[in-house]
This record gives structure tokens, C-alpha cells and sequence, in this order.
DNA sequence: TCGATTGCTGAGATCGGTTGCAATAACACT
DNA sequence: AGTGTTATTGCAACCGATCTCAGCAATCGA
């Protein structure tokens, strides 16, 4: 396989490189045999185009920059799962930039990919996102965020209700005959993490009982803090919802681990829907948010943003996910 | 923030374009005065090269793929996580590649890596690595693998050593006491997870003790299908080793359904060491593999291969990781 | 039958860099 | 002063495509 380039094709085929070129890009433009000889011997010579040629050329590439704080974290590796399959589908390629949160990454990423000619990236962000950084790029503008923003933002956004996912929790667990529930707030200072936090606060209020907070910390601590908390109360909550599945997970083995039992002894709910819920133990009951769906909307909203400018904020509907984790309040 | 060309920068610096060019990459070669007011005009017009046209022309690149079946697999996700962090600190941008198990999407990313100058690539696979299939490729011999592979291959490989591992838990078990102790293979036919199967198929036949393999299938319902058989084991082992860590998520899961409980009615481990296991409930005891060496020597490999055509294969000591999902057995 | 329109292909400039080679400047040495 | 090095920089071709413009043949209308 030496070099294949496009002269080399258009030499086999008898045809100038031009013609090669429109044999791939612009079909229509060329005469259908000469075409279909073209292709035929491309294919043989096993050619494809160069991307980057390609791309250095046109001053647009097929790359789209998935940007997330954390791989490891199941739900932005869900989204990043569900986002590839949108994106080739698409004819995109999907480039995954981890930033470890660190805003400089971030940064880096954008200039990275604003000059590889990205058509637009996505980004999911561990921060509230502070669009006028974004603008402060060339290539601030054509990004669509995974989360809510302040004010009214010209980037485009895809997140779910969060506040409708508590109410779901809360409707479920008080259906189940529980009035006194908590709530732990892991991580992230996003707005999605905000939003469900303060509608926590504010629709626990309704009724007779009042929120109760068990942690708000954000580091790798604070479910042990909360189930230590927990255990510290004289009159503890009958339930516990968490800020996301990964606090839920780590709460209900803090609690397993001084020999409180999940659902016997107190109910914990957790918000993501993980398919790694699924097989926790017990299985986890939350709020399950469309990942999949986000991550085709996404792409389509860079794409109509770039076609015409449009800047869409899509909230979709999250969706109670009943699994084991919860039953009536111990008698 | 029009468009910066070399071109740009060399006007307002008032030299020629090849200065400014090799201002950057080859700094000893231009006088250090010019080749300082050259960066510092560079500078403050924010510009930096384009990697695609540096690529295109000097037909090297510094993308490093990162091949991996699935990323929702917490394994490849530190992997990845890990790798991200390696790769860059040597001036890579890894790219990370999911084929959802499909070999036609490597063969995909292996050529457009290939169009991409990409010097070389890392492949976590699912399935045992056909090295004859990878070296079709003219990319093929630019790979290492994160598995053992058939032969005297020719491909650089990184591996734990599966076997020593299967002994550390052996050990573990039985110095708790265990004599009956039963095996779930998950998923995946690689070599490693191969050898583990092997290594306890062999190794618990040793003293009194026969193996016990609960389940062998890949698919999600393998876990179940193990709880299942070992519920109606009428004398049931007293501990478990999964393949992985995931299995050994979903054999706890599942038999914490059934009413079985982990460690007090039976010990159960896992394979891998993941982050995650601790939060679990109960925290896994595992054998760990130390998957962000692994990612730090695939790419010393990898360079190694690059520079003098070396290749090695490397294989990583396991490490025991107790926590609490092990115990002394029922009496 | 002839100019006009349309369809298809070739030429050559261009995207943003790199690099071998030539030219010039600077310095060393006899 | 004359000549041989060596350090710097400019020139121009090239990487692998795309795209505008122009050329040419075929088709069309009258």
C-alpha cells in the first residue's frame, strides 16, 4: 500500500485529479460512466480520500469534540457511547477530549479542534459553563451545551427537567408512604446539579416535613459523610434521594457497610438511570434521564445552528425508573 | 480572529514563511533574536500552527487512537482516563475509538487513523486479536495490543498476568477458610480473560476441591443465569470468583435479589480493580490490575516500536485488593 | 445552419505548513 | 586581503485534496 493519492487514481483512471475529486464529492457532476470507472478503480486500488487534505482545503472536517470532565463517571460514558453512534450515523466522527475539569483543557480542546475545522463540538460540562469564555473563542459559537445556562444564552442547550424528575421521586416515594426524606447532594456545580437541589428544597417543603440535606460536598467523601450523618440522627429520614446515580450507589454502600439495609431499613433513589443501576444491589430506582436522546439532539441542534443560525433550549422530560431500591417506610 | 496563516504571522514579523516555520519546529536552527520576536509576535496574535497542515505534510501526526469495544465499561473508561493523561503528557491527543465490538468499525478507524498519519495505535479488544488481520493493514504494524495475542506475534502486547492473579484470589479464599469455591466467566473471548478461566479451571482442582464453573456466557444475563444455578445447587460453593469486576456486579446483584447476601452467605470477587468497586455494596474485593501502567507502558511500547522496531511484550503483576465483599465461609 | 446554452473535463491556484537548496552574511584563519 | 566555513534566511516545490475558470463538444431553438 504505498502512497495513494488522488493523482494516483486519476492517472489509472486517465482522468485529472479534478474529476477524481468530483467522482467523490460531487457526484452529480460528473458523467455517470466515467464516474462509476472512477469509483470502480478507487476501489481497487483500495483509495480513500484524505481527511485531512481534505479538511485543510475546505476549511471544514467531520470531527465533532465531545468534551467531558470525566470518562470514568458512567453517565457522561453513556453519553459519550449513545453520542458516537449519533454521530457517525451522521457521518461525523466523534472525538472524545476529556478534561479532568480543568478549564485550561478545555481551552486547549476548543483551539484544537477549531483548528482541525470542527463543524461545532459538544460540550458537557462539571461547571456552570460561562458563555462569554465560550465567545471569547472563534469557535465559542458553535458549540451546544449539555446543561442549562445563565441567562438568555445564544448557545444552544439540551438538558432534562430536573425539576420535574424530583417531583417524579417525591411523587414516588411519598405514594410509597414516606414523608420524611432527604436528600444528598454529590458533586457539580452544574446548573442541572443546582436545579435539582433547589427544587428538592423547594417541593420537600410542601406538607408537613421539612428538606433535610445531608451533604453537599462535592468530593469523594461526602456520601460516607452523609450516611455518617444519617446514622447520627435520632430520627433519620425513611428515604433518601441523590443528586445522581453515582451518589446513590456510593451512599447505599456507605449505609451497607454500618449494616443499614437498602430498601429494609431506608429507601434511596437515585437520578440518572444508569444502566449500571440495573445491576447494583439492589437495583436501583431513580429518575432516568433520556441520555440517548440527548446526545442525538445535541447534533442536531449544532446542525440547525450552523445551517440557519437557530438557537434551541431543549429541556426533555426525565422518567421515573422503579427497580428495587425502594419500598414503604420501615414500620 | 481572521484567519492565521503562517503567512499572517511572517508579514508581521517581517520575515519569510519558512522562518516563522521553523521558529517553531526546529527553534535551533534560526537566530535566537528573530526566532524570539518571531514567537512573541506569534503571540500576541494568538496563533498556533495547524496540525492538520503540519500532518499533511510531513505525514505524521501526534493522534493516538485508542481503540476500545465499549467505553460504558468501566475497565476501558480508566483505561481511556489513564491513557488521555499518558498520551498527553508525551504530546499525543489520543483519540478514543469505540467500535461497540464490531470489526468492521476497527478496520474503519485503522484506516482513517492510517489517512490521519496517526504514528502509531493502542487496541483494547473484546475478542482474541487476529495479528494476521491487523497487519493487512499498513497501520497494523503500528499497534500495540492490550491483551495477550496468538504466537510469536510481531505485535507489541501489554498484559497482567491473569494466571497470578487467579492465585492471588485462590489464596485469598482459601486462607479465609473456603474449599468450595465456584467460578463466572462473563463476557469476552479474550486471551486474558481466557487465561483466567484456565488458570481456575487448573489451579482449583489442586487439593480436595473441583472446579465449579457457575456460568460461562457473555451476554448480560450470564450473571443471572449464575445466581440462578447456584441457588439450586442443593450445596452451593461458599465463594465465587467472577471474571471481572462488572460480573462480579451483577452475580452480587443477582443473588441479592434471591435473598443471598454478600459476604455473610457467600464470598464473592472480582478481576480488575475498578474505582467503582469500592463504592459497591458491599465494597468488592478484587484483584487489582494496574490499568494506568498498563496505558503508561502501551505507549512506551509503542514509541519504542516507532524508533528502533523493537517489540516486547510486557506483562503487569496483579495485586490483591481486599475490601468487603469476602469473609470467612458460612459455617 | 448558426449562435447560444448546457454538460463535462482539464488547468492551475490555493489551503497552511515543511524542507532541500541556494544566496548572503558573518566569522575564522593563513 | 583572500578564501574557506558556518550560521541564517529566502525561494520554491510539495503534501493531497478542492474549486473557479476556461475549453470543448453536444444539444437546442429558430
Amino acid at each position: 500500500m504505498a502512497d495513494l493519492s488522488i493523482d494516483v487514481v486519476a492517472k489509472a483512471a486517465g482522468v485529472h485529479r479534478s474529476t477524481v475529486s468530483r467522482a467523490f464529492s460531487r457526484p452529480e457532476a460528473v458523467k455517470s460512466e466515467t464516474r462509476e470507472h472512477i469509483l470502480r478503480i478507487a476501489e481497487g486500488l483500495g483509495y480513500t480520500m484524505s481527511p485531512l487534505a481534505q479538511a485543510l482545503r475546505t476549511k471544514t472536517s467531520t470531527f465533532v469534540p465531545l468534551i467531558v470532565p470525566d470518562i470514568t463517571n458512567p453517565f457522561f460514558a453513556e453519553l459519550a457511547k449513545t453520542m458516537t453512534q449519533a454521530a457517525d450515523e451522521r457521518g461525523y466522527q466523534l472525538l472524545l477530549c476529556v478534561t479532568n475539569g480543568d478549564p485550561a483543557k478545555t481551552e486547549g480542546y476548543f483551539t484544537a479542534m477549531q483548528a482541525m475545522y470542527a463543524p461545532f463540538g459538544i460540550v458537557a460540562p462539571s461547571t456552570k459553563v460561562d458563555t462569554d469564555a465560550l465567545k471569547r473563542f472563534d469557535f465559542g459559537h458553535k458549540v451546544v451545551v449539555i446543561d442549562r445556562v445563565e441567562g438568555d444564552s445564544s448557545v444552544p442547550t439540551v438538558t432534562v427537567d430536573g425539576r420535574r424528575g424530583i417531583v417524579l421521586a417525591l411523587e414516588h416515594l411519598r405514594s410509597l408512604g414516606h414523608t420524611s426524606i432527604g436528600y444528598v447532594s454529590g458533586i457539580s456545580g452544574t446548573h442541572t446539579a443546582q436545579d435539582r437541589m433547589d427544587a428538592y428544597l423547594e417541593l420537600s417543603a410542601e406538607g408537613s416535613s421539612t428538606p433535610l440535606v445531608l451533604d453537599s460536598g462535592s468530593d469523594p467523601d461526602a456520601a460516607a459523610r452523609a450516611a455518617k450523618h444519617f446514622l447520627e440522627m435520632e430520627k433519620p429520614p425513611t428515604a433518601i434521594i441523590a443528586a445522581n446515580d453515582m451518589v446513590a450507589f456510593a451512599v447505599i454502600s456507605a449505609l451497607g457497610q454500618s449494616g443499614i439495609r437498602v430498601p429494609e431499613d431506608v429507601s434511596v433513589m437515585g437520578f440518572d438511570g444508569l444502566a449500571l443501576g440495573a445491576r447494583f444491589n439492589p437495583p436501583l430506582t431513580t429518575v432516568r434521564q433520556p441520555i440517548a436522546d440527548m446526545g442525538n439532539i445535541a447534533i442536531e441542534l449544532a446542525e440547525k445552528q450552523n445551517l440557519n443560525g437557530s438557537v434551541d433550549h431543549v429541556v426533555l422530560e426525565p422518567e421515573l425508573l422503579v427497580r428495587a431500591s425502594t419500598s414503604g417506610p420501615r414500620k
